[in-house]
DNA sequence: GCGAGACTCTCCGGTAAGGGGAGACGCCAC
DNA sequence: GTGGCGTCTCCCCTTACCGGAGAGTCTCGC
C-alpha cells in the first residue's frame, strides 16, 4: 500500500490548510513522517490522519495548541482529561463574560418599561456661560447655602442689567454624593461677560449629554429620583465621569409652595439606545 | 482650574494603562489635549477622561478599537446605535460557538446514562500478527464473502500449524458503509509468520483505540449497534479516521444457532471521559 | 528531451491589542 | 547638583495562522 501524501494530499484529506500544517511542523505538533532531505517535501503517512483531526477538532473547541501538544502527548486518560477539563473551565468563564456583554449591550439598546414609567430622557445641552459661585460646602447646609448663593447670583446679574438666559442649575462633583461635601457650583445663565463681584464668577457650563429626570417638591428630597436615574444610568446608558448636574425649573422665585417646585436631575451619558 | 494630567494621571483617572493611552494616542482613537513639542510629553485635559471611561467601558465589552471609533465619531444616534447592534450580534454568534464548545467538551468528559445503557465500551488493542484476506466486495453479498474468507483463513492457519491468538475479525474502509462496496478485510490473529497461500496474507492489525458495542444475532443485523455505536461516538468521543473493525467472538464455526453468535463493532477513537 | 502548469519550499511581513523592557531624557525636591 | 521617579521612543513578543515573493520540483503531454 502508498501510504505516503503530499502535503497537497494530507491537506485535503485532514481539511487542514497547508499553511497550518507547516505551522504545526514546525511547532513540533505534527511532524511529518519523512522530509526529503534534497528537496524538503514533507510527506505523511495515512496514519498521521487520524491525529491530524483530532488536533482539528480541539482546535474547532478552541484549545490552543500548547494544551492540545499536552493532551496529545499524555498518555493516560486522567492528564488528558484534566487538561480537557481545564479548557472546559476557561472556556465557561469566557462564556460569562460574553453573555455578560451581551446583556449590557442588549439593554443599552432596549430601553425597558420601568424606565418610561421613571420618565428619564436623554438630552443635549450646549455650552452656556452663566455668572457662578463655586465653593466646597457640607451638604447636610446644602439647602442654605444653595438658596443664600442663587440670592446672590440673581441680584448680581439683574444689578450688571445682564438677562437670564435659562433656569438656574447647579453642577455637584462626586465628593458631594459620596462624602455628602465637596465642590459644588451654583450657576445663572446669562447673556453678557460677568463683572466678577463677591462670590460671583463668570463661568462656562460645558456642553453636554444628559440622562435627565424630573423631580418634583424640594431639592433636598430628590433621593428617589437620583436613585432611579442612577439606576437606569447604570443599566440603560455609558455612564461617564463628569458633574451631576441639577437644573431649577420652577424654584423659590417663582413659588413660596415648596411642593410645587420642580428640579431636573441630570447625569452625564455618552448617548446610545432609544 | 488646572485641568491638565500627565499620562500617569489620567491613567490612574480612568484605569487605561500607560501603554494603552500611548496606543490609542497612535491610533488616533485618543489624542491627548497637547503634546509639549520640546519634550513630547503627552498632556490630558479632564475633560477627556469621560470619552476614556465610555472606551474602556466598549473595550469591557469586547468591541473592537476600530468599531469604537466609528461609534465614537458618529455624530447621530441612529449610526451609533446600528455599530452597536452590529457588535452585539457579533457577540452572539460567538456566544453560541462557545456554548456549542462546551457543550461538546462536556459532553467528551461526562458519560450519559443512555451510553451506559447501550453498554459501550473504550478498549486499548494492542497490534496483532494475522493471516488475513483482503478484496474490494459488493456488501450485498457480504455474509457469503465473509464466511468463505473465514473459512479458508481457518484451513490455511491450521494447515500451516500456526495457534490462534484472538478472535477473528475484520477492517472495512470507509466506502464500504457510505457506499456499500469497499475494501475489506478478515483475519484470523496467529502466532507465527503465515506463508502466502491462495488469498490468504499476513498482515499487522494495527494497535487503535476503540469505542466498543457488542452485538448479538448474525453480523448482517447489526445496523442497531452501528447506530448506537456512532451516536456514542459523535458526542462522547473523538472519531477518528480508520478503519471500522468487527470481532466475532462467536460466529458459524462456535455454534450453528445464529443467534447465540456475538460480534463486537469497534470504531477507531481518540481516548477522552470515562 | 523539453516546456507548461501545478506543486512545494523558505522567508518576510501582517493580523488585534497591547505587554515588557532598554536606553535616554525630563521633572521635582532636598 | 543629585537621586528617584516619570516619561519618551523604539523594538521585540504574544496567538494561530494568512498572503505573497522568489526559487526550486514534479508530472504530464508532446
Amino acid at each position: 500500500m502508498a501510504l505516503f501524501l503530499s502535503i497537497g494530499d494530507f491537506s485535503r484529506a485532514t481539511h487542514l490548510t497547508v499553511k497550518t500544517l507547516r505551522h504545526y511542523h514546525e511547532l513540533g505538533l505534527l511532524e511529518p513522517a519523512d522530509v526529503d532531505p534534497a528537496t524538503g517535501y514533507r510527506r505523511y503517512s495515512v496514519g498521521q490522519i487520524p491525529a491530524a483531526q483530532v488536533i482539528r477538532r480541539f482546535r474547532e473547541l478552541g484549545m490552543p495548541l500548547e494544551e492540545i501538544r499536552t493532551v496529545m502527548a499524555a498518555p493516560d486518560l486522567g492528564t488528558r482529561n484534566r487538561h480537557i477539563a481545564a479548557h472546559l473551565s476557561r472556556l465557561e468563564e469566557e462564556l460569562g463574560r460574553t453573555q455578560r456583554a451581551v446583556a449590557s449591550l442588549r439593554a443599552l439598546l432596549t430601553p425597558s418599561d420601568a424606565d418610561a414609567v421613571a420618565d428619564i430622557s436623554l438630552r443635549e445641552v450646549p455650552g452656556a456661560s452663566a455668572a457662578a459661585i463655586t465653593e466646597t460646602v457640607d451638604m447636610r447646609d446644602g439647602a442654605a447655602w444653595m438658596q443664600g448663593a442663587l440670592g446672590e447670583l440673581y441680584a448680581t446679574v439683574a444689578g450688571q442689567g445682564l438677562a437670564q438666559t435659562g433656569p438656574a442649575g447647579g453642577l455637584f462633583s462626586e465628593p458631594v454624593f459620596t462624602e455628602h461635601y465637596g465642590e459644588s457650583t451654583i450657576f445663572v445663565p446669562c447673556d453678557g461677560p460677568v463683572r466678577p463681584m463677591g462670590r460671583v464668577r463668570p463661568i462656562s457650563v460645558p456642553a453636554a449629554e444628559l440622562a435627565v429626570i424630573e423631580h418634583a417638591g424640594p431639592p433636598i428630597e430628590s433621593d428617589r429620583a437620583y436613585g432611579a436615574l442612577a439606576a437606569y444610568v447604570s443599566r440603560h446608558a455609558l455612564a461617564v465621569q463628569g458633574q451631576i448636574r441639577e437644573y431649577y425649573l420652577v424654584g423659590q422665585r417663582d413659588t413660596a409652595e415648596v411642593a410645587r417646585w420642580r428640579t431636573e436631575v441630570c447625569w452625564p451619558v455618552f448617548r446610545v439606545g432609544s
